[in-house]
RNA sequence: GGCGAUGUAGCUCAGCUGGUUAGAGCACACGGCUCAUAUCCGUGUUGUCCGGGGUUCAAGUCCCUGCAUCGCCA
């Protein structure tokens, strides 16, 4: 059986964050579950690098668009490795073969008639860069810019999806595991009622040449999502390759609550008018708080993951993450819980009861793997229970329920760690005529030590390695020839290695053993931690910080929201700086204004408008107040 | 405004089609062990299961209503 797992493809106007990186750990792990189930699988993930967005941060950031994104993807490229993530494929859409099929799949659904020109007249707000509706009008304004849109018409290629929406409302009703989980199935479903309009896919060379040209009138490329869906295909070669054959339409994508709505609505559609089957499933997950807050740019706890894989390795950030989240739930994430599933569920469970067992065969089976005699009641119920893990684990991770497939684990781990005092092997070491029963308890302990590397591997896949190189393993992993009890042979050599997991202090250090040779200082100060900041900074800290002035020269209510300002700022390239100061000022008293911003600030979406930079301002007793220079400078100056 | 989700111990959460004294992990307290990464094991404390009303022999679990938070849509 075939399965192929993919990732979005994240778009390019941000680095990788937490959330980046969630989705691409679920589809990793489930990647090589499904390897070491035995199943012919495929992973891929990579980056969506065309659109305006693009170009604005490209300007922002002062270079070309294809710099720019080859910038940003390659962080994405390199962001996966160090997290024990293998992509088979990290698909760009600017690669030449991508434009090349979505030009051709274009082309082919122009033909068959789903794709039509049509003049398309409405309310454009400049500012919002798009068609307003009237009922989002309030006074006859652009509820976000005050200002009146401007009637305009403009001719555009729409893709006939309404002419599909029976069909998908079938398939979805059809196949209850196409959508998961519920809820979110139940919200397309529930969207669905509504008649369904068609998709605009194109956009004038006029206003946006970085895309794909459309085949068949170059004077507009085509928008965002019918070039960036298309990557799911494409990647595997379609049309014509073996890997198409092979991996279509067993695929299975993994998203964001985000973007639910072109993957549960526009592709399959987009892919019952090219004439391909619908993808297998979509799992949908929900999204990372930061301590009880959403991640934000401008509140300034965006978590990147290689900071957290510098302090913690590669597996505990997975386990981590993979144990925090229900999935399709939304997840708090805090250096505390992490640092306490670091020390209890890693160190102190798993890591101690590795350690223990271990020295024990040491000291009591001279390093190498008793024979096991016959099973005591007590021998037998652990063993059951790590046999029965296997199968739970399965299940579990069949379902991406991967919490309750860590559950199921730890289980094992506790009984384990129970076993082990309830048959206090030091007590049977002290009499020799218990040697067959000491030998029989050791025994137990590393088959079911054996047991749980085979379902770790998929989710700590450094961690089971080391587990199985002390326990002189050295096959790879397959759940289904070696999810039995009693395979490990008699007689090989156990190797006691380093601690699995160290326990850390508060700071997310190492602790110092007390007896251990020297502590490797080495890097005591490496980088600043990534949400701690108790105390000094360094200058080289500091000069990370771009500071410039810049002059406001515009500023409105973002609507729904009383305390977002959105301001366009002269620094001296535009910029648009949401704000949080509208309770403290009106839009009018700040407009030629001089403050001092963050100019390399990660942009972030604040109600619907993506900042790029902060604003610097004084929070006293009374209120907040802009930060300023005394007197006039030229736009753009650096503040040190 | 419409639709929907959620609200259970200090924290994070389990509790399926209603059924005996409401659970787990973390944290906390005490006790035990010594193989182990000051680890492990045992015992224990805390809950108006969001508020109010209703159905039922019986409701955290069903119905109505209110409040709070969140999501989708408009």
């Amino acid at each position: 059986m075939s399965f192929y797992i993919t990732t979005p493809i994240f778009y390019v106007n941000a680095k990788p964050h937490l959330g980046h990186a969630y989705s691409t750990i679920v589809a990793d792990t489930i990647c090589r579950f499904k390897r070491i189930c035995a199943e012919d699988s495929r992973f891929q993930t990579g980056t969506d690098e065309h659109g305006d967005k693009i170009v604005e941060a490209a300007t922002g950031a002062g270079v070309s668009p294809k710099e720019y994104v080859d910038r940003i993807s390659g962080m994405f490229r390199a962001a996966w490795p160090p997290l024990s993530i293998e992509p088979d494929n990290f698909i760009r859409t600017t690669d030449q073969e991508h434009i090349q099929v979505v030009q051709s799949i274009l082309q082919d659904v122009y033909d068959k008639g789903d794709i039509y020109f049509s003049e398309y007249s409405g309310l454009y707000c400049n500012g919002c860069e798009r068609f307003l509706t009237e009922k989002e009008l309030v006074d006859g304004n652009c509820p976000d810019h005050q200002k009146p849109p401007a009637p305009i018409s403009e001719q555009n290629y729409f893709f006939r999806m309404s002419k599909y929406q029976d069909w998908l409302i079938d398939h979805i009703k059809n196949n209850p595991e196409f959508i998961t989980p519920e809820r979110y199935r139940n919200e397309v479903l529930s969207f669905l009622k509504e008649p369904l309009e068609d998709l605009c896919i194109s956009r004038p060379t006029s206003r946006l040449t970085w895309g794909i040209p459309l085949p068949f009138d170059t004077n507009f490329v085509t928008y965002v999502w019918f070039d960036a869906l298309i990557n799911y295909i494409t990647g595997i070669g379609y049309p014509d390759k073996d890997l198409f054959a092979r991996y279509w339409p067993a695929a299975e994508h993994i998203i964001a609550k985000d973007i639910l709505k072109p993957h549960a609505i526009f592709w399959p559609t987009m892919l019952q008018s090219i004439g391909i089957a619908p993808y297998k499933r979509l799992h949908v997950h929900g999204y990372w708080n930061i301590n009880e807050t959403k991640m934000s740019k401008t509140i300034g706890n965006v978590v990147r993951p290689g900071e957290l894989v510098d302090e913690f390795g590669a597996d505990t950030v997975r386990y981590f993450l993979l144990r925090e989240m229900s999935f399709g739930l939304d997840a708090s994430f805090s250096t505390e819980s992490l640092l306490a599933r670091q020390n209890s569920d890693l160190a102190n469970d798993l890591g101690n009861l590795f350690s223990r067992s271990l020295t024990m065969v040491a000291r009591f089976a001279g390093n190498q793997t008793p024979k096991q005699g016959n099973l005591s009641e007590s021998d037998q119920e652990l063993a059951d229970a790590a046999v029965a893990m296997i199968e739970e684990f399965k299940a579990q991770m069949n379902g991406f329920a991967f919490h309750k497939a860590l559950q199921a684990v730890w289980a094992v781990i506790g009984r384990a760690n129970r076993y082990i005092v309830e048959n206090a092997p030091w007590e049977l070491a002290k009499d020799p005529t218990n040697a067959e029963r000491l030998a029989t308890v050791l025994y137990t302990l590393l088959e079911t030590l054996r047991l749980l590397a085979l379902c770790l591997a998929a989710v700590m896949p450094g961690t089971a390695v080391k587990m199985n190189a002390s326990l002189g393993i050295d096959t790879g992993p397959d759940l289904l020839q070696q999810g039995r009890w009693g395979l490990l042979e008699p007689g090989c050599a156990i190797t006691v290695g380093e601690a699995l997991f160290p326990r850390m202090d508060k700071k997310g250090k190492k602790k110092e053993k007390k007896k251990q040779d020297k502590p490797q200082e080495g890097k005591k100060q490496k980088k600043s931690e990534s949400v701690d900041t108790d105390g000094m900074i360094s200058f080289d800290d500091f000069t990370k910080l771009d500071l410039r002035v810049a002059e406001i020269v515009a500023a409105e209510k973002i609507k729904k929201s009383d305390r977002l300002l959105k301001l366009t700022l002269k620094a001296p390239e535009e910029r648009t700086v949401v704000a949080g100061i509208a309770e403290h000022y009106g839009p009018e008293e700040i407009i030629g204004k001089q403050v001092i911003i963050v100019a390399n600030l990660k942009p972030a979406k604040l109600m619907g408008v993506t900042s790029h930079g902060m604003v610097l301002a004084a929070k006293g007793e009374e209120g907040l107040v802009l930060s300023s220079v005394s007197r006039p400078v030229s736009n753009g100056s650096k503040v040190s």
